[in-house]
DNA sequence: GTGGTCTAGACCACA
DNA sequence: GTGGTCTAGACCACG
């Protein structure tokens, strides 16, 4: 799995590589029970600090995305987090804001339909594979 | 219009106010060629420091949303910002990463695309009436 | 409000702090909506790294036990985080713990009972003035 | 006797074990004079490593649980320690903060007292039948 | 002046 | 070797 960051941008770096980690999940490139690199190893792959990979760690951990376990590191968490109501009210706020800027610069709503349901799908097919076993409601 | 700052939020606070006011755009509540309330009306209205609110206008002009005008103040503008390769940018990463987290949260793709249908139609159908003087297509 | 650490302690010194100041809210010593020194104000104060108070707040916010105000930093929650799940299996887990080495150490129950009593006696009393306006269930 | 380790716990793995042993001496599933399973056998049968159980075994000796015994291994002491100054201080700290957070999450009193009595009636009620022996008053 | 971020280096506990 | 902790110093965004 490739990791990008950009040292440009506004988003910090713990915070883009979170988001990297949480597409890598979800495209399928890290599987549930997976290890991630070492804390070391993923800091000097990509350039950072160690402890910028450990915030990001960490941070999954509370989310439940990562658990951290004593022999082998950050893993995959086989269960993933709930559909939080904490979840759905910053995906709501997110979307209002965007949608609203989205409207003014007049890009027509079915080409962000069509948008999310490319991006969606690219997850939902890679995924398809090992849902029945590792993802439950 | 109402204006809600979360001082306790991750999102600054200049943030968050231009995001109001953009979504206070779409939505009509602000309309082309109106003022907004003065730098020092609105830090007070909202209970932030001045600069703060400066900040978010003088943003929010470089966008292209407000005109400033020496005597009467802040004015929304009447041609909106157009479709620019940078905002897709932004647009793209954003999608791609909050739809990484709602795969991975269960949520399905339907009920994505209804809430997005439902936001952009609440801006679309408040816009509507003024549509034919400042929107083109 | 008097925070003590034990240099000697295997207890980390952030989690030492972090336990203090929830003592501290439950004896009324830290009341809602009051503001705890600055990270680098409590860190002078006890002797030890800006950071390491920083991470005990952290880890207190995402508790719920505090809001971090952009404006005006660590402020105790009003509404404190409610009877979870989490921290009951947390509770449990200590309690059948620690009652197994009382037990086997001869400590009478009753003991145990009157200590529990006289220890949350100490926290009800002194919330009990504020009780009425600030907790809610 | 069951043990069961959580290798995501925040606990280390030889701290687990300790307990779960403490609580299996209280529970009457360990007898004194009663031998646990070998080193390699523990280890083996959940799946750790073999320093991390002879670390808990030497930890339960120096604290007077058990008696390392060349011939017959690591055997329950017939002599419990005693109620001792260390433990009582340990103890106070611990309800002094756990009882904190009870309070503050609204957990009452009386189901605070009603979950020690339960686990400690629970530890009492299983070891009555060995008391005559090993314990005295 | 506030907290947030990032880097750096050191030591330790754990397994 | 792993992550956890603590310290240190620097810069920045925010208000």
């Amino acid at each position: 799995m490739i990791i990008e960051i950009d040292f440009e941008s506004e988003i910090p770096i713990y915070e883009q590589l979170r988001r990297s980690i949480i597409e890598g999940i979800a495209s399928g490139d890290l599987k549930p029970g997976e290890s991630l690199p070492s804390v070391r190893q993923m800091a000097q792959d990509i350039g950072i600090n160690l402890h910028t990979v450990n915030k990001s760690y960490n941070i999954l951990r509370s989310e439940g995305y990562l658990n951290i376990d004593r022999r082998s590191g950050a893993v995959v968490n086989e269960n993933y987090p709930k559909d939080s109501e904490k979840f759905n009210k910053k995906l709501a706020g997110e979307l209002n804001y965007l949608l609203a800027e989205t409207y003014l610069r007049n890009i027509k709503l079915e080409d962000i339909l069509k948008l999310c349901s490319d991006i969606y799908g690219k997850y939902n097919l890679s995924g398809s594979e090992i849902k029945g076993k590792v993802r439950r409601r």
